[in-house]
DNA sequence: GACGATGAGACAGTTTTTGTCTTAATGTCT
DNA sequence: AGACATTAAGACAAAAACTGTCTCATCGTC
């Protein structure tokens, strides 16, 4: 039994609190009571109460996210085909996140905040964490800041407001929308 | 526009509320905003707050449910047909309520409270005024009375708790379960 | 038996909710 | 126009809920 075994069972019943109902409503204590444990330990382990519990369950699920889209990555040897595969992975991720789902039905603002607005620094920070090395190969630290920095943004911006001619859950449509600005970021190196 | 329409929204409101964000977490601000209706109006028609509101509101989902219950009798000429057609249809009714299955989903304490405990004079005493016109043809006040309060338990009953091998849902399971019920009936009158 | 971690719950301070009331605005009727 | 009823907005105090911290008894581990 691993240390993180406590704080990931309280996350997993912050997480269902949050479902259930929403951030505005929930108490610590209904996540206290939910996950079996006392409030005392909650702040013990969580100190800064609800903010801090919501903030902890956004970074797990930021690093489980990336940690499966970097498997999802795995072995491909061609810059375009890994940008490409990341690009769809993401999206299909996002799509098919169920709590992210029930999350954006029942609190649209508190969750698109996060996900454009107050989060936004986090995602990028994370992804940029998980993707660099990947991406190292075939660009600079400055390119590749630059390039996860936008593919984040995009790829976040096409799965809230699905474009008519792009869907970005298609490797063929994904391909064809990111030739040109690799195109233009080969040439850029010149 | 009769001076019920006021009324009735604020209650569709509250139903919203209600599902969403459950019994126990609504206010009555939340009421008042989702039904357009200052606070001061609430309390004016709603002088009680939250329990009156949700009184009311069951009161307004019982009075449909018998309703459309007795439409779907009507026209029934003989006694045994009559129950059964009375037990399917609430059985299928209960069944098909999608704002029953959200709140017993969100908050089964309370609504089996309703439906086994505190709820369940009101819900006899309301079947009592729905179906005794229907029954009196064949049954004496008393019998009538006894009747409808054994149906209103055993649908609830078979509701909450199916049997594996009585579907009230079913008119030929249904009438083949209420027949000795029946005889013992007819036999008792002798 | 000493140790650290935990649950239960007391506690005061803060925030939220409640229920009432007043005021001004709105619409209706004569 | 003027009397009338109804309402939204919000001030207000009292009640309730929530928060964050603390203490203490208990538990399992070493």
């Amino acid at each position: 039994m691993g240390t993180n075994t406590a704080e990931s069972g309280i996350l997993d019943a912050a997480k269902r609190c949050f479902e259930q109902w929403g951030v505005a409503k929930v108490t610590i204590d209904d996540i206290a009571n939910a996950s079996g444990v006392s409030r005392a330990t909650l702040y013990r382990l969580f100190p800064g109460g609800k903010e801090v519990l919501f903030s902890a369950l956004q970074v797990r699920e930021l690093t489980d996210f990336f940690d499966r889209l970097t498997a999802e990555a795995a072995g491909v040897d061609d810059f375009e085909d890994l940008v490409v595969r990341l690009i769809v992975a993401a999206t299909r991720e996002l799509r098919a996140d169920e709590h992210l789902a029930i999350m954006l039905g029942s609190e649209p603002g508190e969750v698109l905040s996060q996900l454009t607005v107050e989060g936004l620094p986090r995602t990028i920070r994370v992804a940029t964490q998980y993707l660099t090395p990947l991406v190292r190969p075939y660009l600079s630290a400055n390119e590749a800041a630059t390039v996860i920095d936008l593919l984040v943004r995009l790829t976040i911006s096409y799965f809230l407001a699905p474009s008519d001619t792009i869907d970005l859950g298609d490797p063929i449509s994904a391909r064809q929308f990111i030739q040109p600005g690799l195109a233009a970021l080969a040439f850029a190196r010149t």
